[in-house]
DNA sequence: TTTATTTGACCGAG
DNA sequence: CTCGGTCAAATAAA
């Protein structure tokens, strides 16, 4: 109703969004063309891994980060399925302070034997600026703000914090948008191989948590060889595995983006390639589709209505 | 070198 | 004052 401030940084997030989703149609198209012809392999791999970023991307905006890079179910777990299991995937946009940027959360669940570090990326790269000890908490809260804030002005910022009770469970939480199409190294989510599934991962997760919070490599060295199968070599840090990660929403849930039917019409323009997807192109050609207003549609079947009782 | 992380200082809100 | 968040200098990594 209201559109001050906020609804001015949902626009943006919007923006986006339809960006984010127009540049992966993009690479789904081509992917498409070139599943017929004996394109390189390598050429198929790459157009997927962007798709996929592209996908995580969105989802993270969204807050919805579901594991859909792959999907696959970790059992064991010491403790692990516990009622918070119950997947209530909802992302929460407050604005409360600051400067009124939308703000929500994610958890993660983390599978014993998974690396954090990877399990927590999201697809942007982030730049710790900041660690505090928490009234109350076990773990301390690391801050995090986008690497691109400098050079390009984006402000989006994350804190992670661990879980006092459950280890394995780290409660994220996003402020502000991505104003940069930043693709660094969006790991791509690789098999993950579960592996040895005891050891002491309580005691390590203890340690990583007291050492640092988002930088727990060391501790998992011993199972890099494991995967030295991946394909890509991680930036930074050697946290390969990942995924065995659970992701969940917290507070409300925005529901599902697959809902917006884009109507195979629009599916064939969608030749706009813009590789570095420019701020203005935001609405190039007909992507504009049904985002227009994305959380409008989103709302059939989920109350993104009161969504945006909370940013207005 | 440049870029990232660590960490105590600093600051505003309450 | 305390607490949560950020800054920035020192340090580490690349």
């Amino acid at each position: 109703m209201e559109r001050n401030s906020n609804g001015r940084e949902w626009e943006k997030m919007k923006k986006e969004l339809n960006e984010l989703m127009t540049e992966g149609r993009d690479y789904a198209q081509q992917l498409k063309s070139q599943l017929g012809s004996t394109s390189s392999q390598e050429s198929r791999e790459h157009l997927a891994k962007k798709i996929l970023e592209s996908y995580h991307k969105s989802l993270t905006i969204m807050n919805y980060s579901g594991e859909l890079d792959q999907v696959s179910p970790h059992s064991h777990g010491t403790g692990s399925p516990k009622s918070d299991d119950s997947d209530h995937q909802e992302p929460h946009i407050i604005q409360s302070s600051k400067k009124s940027m939308p703000r929500w959360t994610r958890k993660v669940i983390i599978a014993p034997g998974v690396v954090i570090d990877r399990a927590l990326d999201d697809g942007f790269s982030w730049r710790k600026y900041g660690q505090k000890d928490i009234l109350g908490a076990k773990f301390p809260r690391g801050y995090h703000r986008c690497t691109y804030r400098k050079s390009k002005g984006c402000e989006a910022t994350k804190q992670v914090q661990r879980s006092n009770e459950d280890p394995m469970l780290f409660e994220i939480i996003y402020r502000g948008i991505h104003s940069c199409s930043q693709a660094s190294n969006v790991g791509l989510i690789i098999p993950v191989q579960v592996l040895e599934p005891n050891q002491t991962q309580e005691q390590e997760n203890l340690e990583i948590g007291k050492a640092s919070l988002d930088t727990g490599h060391h501790n998992y060295n011993h199972q890099a060889h494991l995967h030295q199968t991946l394909n890509y070599p991680l930036p930074s840090t050697l946290n390969l595995e990942s995924n065995n990660v659970m992701l969940q929403e917290k507070d409300h849930n925005i529901g599902f983006l697959g809902s917006t039917s884009y109507s195979d019409a629009n599916y064939n323009f969608l030749a706009s390639y813009d590789a570095g997807s420019a701020s203005h192109s935001t609405s190039n050609s007909p992507s504009t589709i049904g985002l227009e207003s994305p959380f409008e549609n989103f709302g059939p079947s989920h109350p993104f209505g009161g969504f945006g009782g909370f940013y207005s």
